[in-house]
DNA sequence: CCCACTATCTATAAGCC
DNA sequence: TGGCTTATAGATAGTGG
């Protein structure tokens, strides 16, 4: 009767790299919109703070941030000052106000001086679905003083190698960082 | 005879910041596993690098990375020198702009003003629905969590003022690459 | 905070447009 | 390529140890 229901649903795939071109875009693009509705779930729910930095297969590069990658990446950082170890639990936005007011007078100011004209900029992609928000930005366009703030970033942490406990999860890589806010990484698997 | 199950089972929960700590650490943590096992699946079905940071709401920092968290941000820095814009479309915005920068200085200067009293600012709110975009003049409290929708609103704002070509695909703005000014991430929180 | 269990809720593999 | 639909695999809220 119903056989012919040439099937139709979902069905268990195997955790192995997939060859067919066509269908590792799809995957891709299905799974990086699913992941960063999480990411944003969990931000919503939690008030975590997270940064995703993502390359597809075609290198192309997405990424996930709240309230915004170099914010995650910078709290990294000045984490190194093992000042209060648990007290801002839930005030995030409190926190990042600082930046906020920064990043509104930067691009105040490039808007004033015309800066943008003729300059490549990043543009940031801001993808809603039912009620959920989050940005997509290609970090391939990242503007000069965004790469040496990464940059920065990334050679402090490889200095401040210091890490505490390390789990193994799934093949991941979980690093809990108490307060020296060592950067984990190295067999990533 | 079996009614004394008491309520087993999944329910559906809103997407709010949960109040309850102790519920929010374990909400927490197993979202956060779910996150990176996602990730990981990610990385083993497309091969997909990929670097996650994820500060708890107590604090604690994790990490995630395929191949390693530092590698893929490095991929990040080493890659950004900005490539030949193929397009850079003339925007028409110049009226535009003097208003809603003389706006977002007025936000910008309350900010600095009163945010760390930890009180109520006034600002002038921004709305954003369905791609338009107005303003609240009457001076609202914007409260720190309005922040959020601050950050939605300048995202439309953006690439309302910016884009000269915008499309709606699925409920989502769809900004075009290359071009744009040189924030990120809805700046900040 | 980690583990276990179960009933649900959600994400998504396939297929059709 | 992108959206929509269907059926199901997978994630997880609620509860207890």
């Amino acid at each position: 009767m119903a056989e012919n229901r040439s099937s139709k649903g979902r069905k268990k795939i195997e955790m192995k790299k997939i060859r067919n071109e066509e269908y590792l875009q799809v995957t891709f693009s299905k799974r990086r919109a699913g992941l960063f509705k999480k990411a944003n779930e969990l931000y919503s729910l939690c008030g975590a703070e997270i940064a995703i930095l993502l390359s597809s297969p075609a290198g192309t590069v997405f990424s996930f941030g709240h309230p915004s990658v170099e914010t995650v990446i910078d709290r990294f950082v000045n984490r190194g000052t093992p000042q209060e170890p648990s007290v801002l639990p839930s005030i995030n936005h409190e926190a990042n106000v600082p930046e906020l007011t920064r990043r509104y007078t930067d691009i105040v100011t490039q808007l004033e001086d015309g800066e943008m004209k003729g300059k490549e900029l990043k543009a940031p992609v801001l993808n809603a679905n039912n009620g959920d928000l989050w940005w997509e930005d290609p970090l391939d366009t990242l503007d000069l003083e965004d790469l040496q703030h990464l940059k920065f970033a990334v050679g402090y942490m490889k200095e401040s190698l210091l890490m505490n406990t390390r789990t193994t999860v799934n093949n991941a890589v979980i690093a809990p960082h108490g307060f020296g806010f060592g950067f984990h990484n190295g067999l990533g698997s």
